[in-house]
DNA sequence: TTGAAAGCGCTAACAC
DNA sequence: GTGTTAGCGCTTTCAA
């Protein structure tokens, strides 16, 4: 393993300063371009190749053109697309990109946010876990940037781009409602997740206009994994008054409704995914567009980097309601096998 | 903006030497607990953060604990799994990840590399587009160490992490020639891509141990999209011998075949995808497993960057033929109407 | 048009 | 236990 190339020995193989090197390394004009043309032989030549780290030391104010990314999961497709999406935009602009996960642990996400500060990153777009993000603060005081998305977070003013997920659960619920269903059941992931939170807010709102209540044996709240969520609703329709409806408030919970194979009760989720459209029966759900909230995001961003001041902005993005069949299976037939006596109180 | 904190503010404001600060920072001994606080103090109330690039300048030849890593696409659950852990062997080492999608481009591959290169990156994990990679060349004299991993790299010897395409495609071949189907249909995503180009080699492969030839008719690749797989199944299904089966090269093509609704004929795709298991019928696969390539590609890069200099290793992970429906659906009825002599009916 | 000197924030090596 | 000096690779400033 030798050692880096630095300016010095292309200097030094071009029998010139350190400094014409330099200039010729930047596209600086003043440079004969016969020296020119020596300079980018001996760069060639020795594959030297600028070291920005030390660039940056001496261009003290000057963005380093690194942002970080602080995601929950990056396999998780939803995530990707987010991510990816930042990734384009940055590349535009010759930012390059530090990733991360935080696995939905504050511990963890304080520690990868530490390590991207130290490197000095120009901006963080971050998709907050539960809990206090003072540590942020200072950073921010110091001229980091920083974007929140999916979630706002907790005590800290800043911009973020999210979805009305309130009214896009409601939406489901709605939805549902219309087609006749009276017993709709909530799966839910991780209550400390402001999203799902959020969505069980609208389930709740929903039932409400219609002078329901959630059914505490419908609620089933915590689910952390696609296992888990099948169990639920294995218990669900196993209940001497099965739900004959679902809505599962993310993606996991959704595919974990399929796994267990309740085919006939109605199922909405929040959040597309591939193929939803392809089972039987396709798979209804709200969606929202990762890719245009890592868009957005990074466009906020950026323009805060380049020095936009004005006060912290909230954008909120669209959801749509797709209607594919899962969600349209009638109440009626479950209903009546359900409880004759319930479904005359209704 | 306000500039940075740096070791001087805080040494000034505990009021102590900047070198107290350092070793305060680098937990060196040799500090007075009383100090020490003092200085921990300071740190605090000015949120000072310490200036990674400016500390690896100094440490010559130490790593600077970042990696790049550049897939194919960021979007793609296959690479969000694979980046996905990577991303976590690094931070059991404290290191961090730049990440970047070359998008198939070499020009972009070539652009994202240089700008990591630029940060001083201790190791890459490249999934290589096609082409000539001879300017990874200099900066592995340099010293920084590459794995690639899902694709070899043209003319450069360096550690790779690969799977037998050949033979995987091969099986999953066999395993439709097993059911009795011998108009088997191949649809390939771009040509230039490998692992593509190597499932075409098994693919014929296995046909040749049978004494068949592929049916140029039956072959279709470059299918740039999913979308250009679905309509390329439903021409291949117009035919007047339309094909049994299907082997699909990717998980781009074969939801292209599933698009395309034909339930009917048989399905064998490589790559594994959610709820595969899910449709109707089930499909069935030849599977890789991202997230144990992305691990050892971490594993085999972080060897080389603590000193390994053993000669490039070559590692091979295993793959799965996982039976599920849709590659057992019988050739008997369609193969009466497509045999030779039916077809001379035609 | 080119170069020399100073210094970015930090740490290695050596004082005291 | 603490401080001083020098210098990492680069750019800024100023001189030639």
């Amino acid at each position: 393993m030798s050692t880096r190339r630095t300016m010095r020995d292309v200097a030094q193989e071009a029998g010139v300063s350190i400094m014409t090197v330099s200039r010729v390394i930047n596209g600086q004009p003043g440079v004969l371009p016969e020296t020119a043309a020596r300079v980018e032989h001996a760069i060639r030549r020795l594959g030297y190749q600028r070291n920005d780290a030390a660039r940056q030391l001496r261009r003290r104010g000057q963005p380093t053109q690194i942002i970080g990314m602080l995601v929950d999961d990056l396999a998780n497709p939803f995530f990707a697309a987010l991510a990816r999406a930042v990734e384009d935009a940055a590349r535009q602009r010759h930012y390059v990109v530090l990733i991360g996960s935080s696995n939905d642990s504050l511990d963890r996400e304080r520690e990868v946010v530490a390590a991207f500060f130290a490197r000095q990153v120009d901006g963080l777009i971050l998709v907050p876990v539960a809990g206090s993000h003072r540590f942020l603060a200072s950073q921010m005081a110091q001229g980091t940037k920083v974007v929140c998305v999916d979630r706002p977070v907790d005590g800290l003013d800043v911009d973020r781009v999210l979805v009305d997920n309130r009214r896009a659960a409601g939406d489901a619920v709605r939805h549902l409602l219309e087609q006749g269903h009276r017993r709709i059941a909530f799966l839910g992931d991780r209550d400390d997740v402001w999203t799902i939170s959020e969505r069980y807010v609208g389930f709740c709102a929903v039932l409400g206009e219609q002078g329901l209540e959630p059914d505490p044996q419908l609620v089933r709240r915590g689910l952390r994994s696609r296992a888990e969520a099948a169990a639920a609703v294995a218990e669900l329709m196993a209940l001497p008054q099965p739900p004959t409806a679902l809505f599962t408030s993310n993606d996991l919970t959704t595919m974990g409704a399929i796994d267990s194979g309740h085919g006939s009760v109605a199922l909405v989720g929040f959040d597309d995914f591939a193929l939803a459209d392809k089972l039987t029966p396709p798979v209804s759900v709200v969606t929202q567009d990762p890719a245009a909230m890592g868009g957005a995001a990074a466009e906020l961003l950026f323009s805060r980097i380049s020095g936009d001041t004005s006060p912290p902005r909230e954008l909120i993005l669209s959801t749509r309601m797709v209607a594919r069949g899962s969600g349209e299976v009638p109440a009626t037939a479950v209903t009546a096998a359900d409880s004759p006596a319930a479904a005359a109180g209704q």
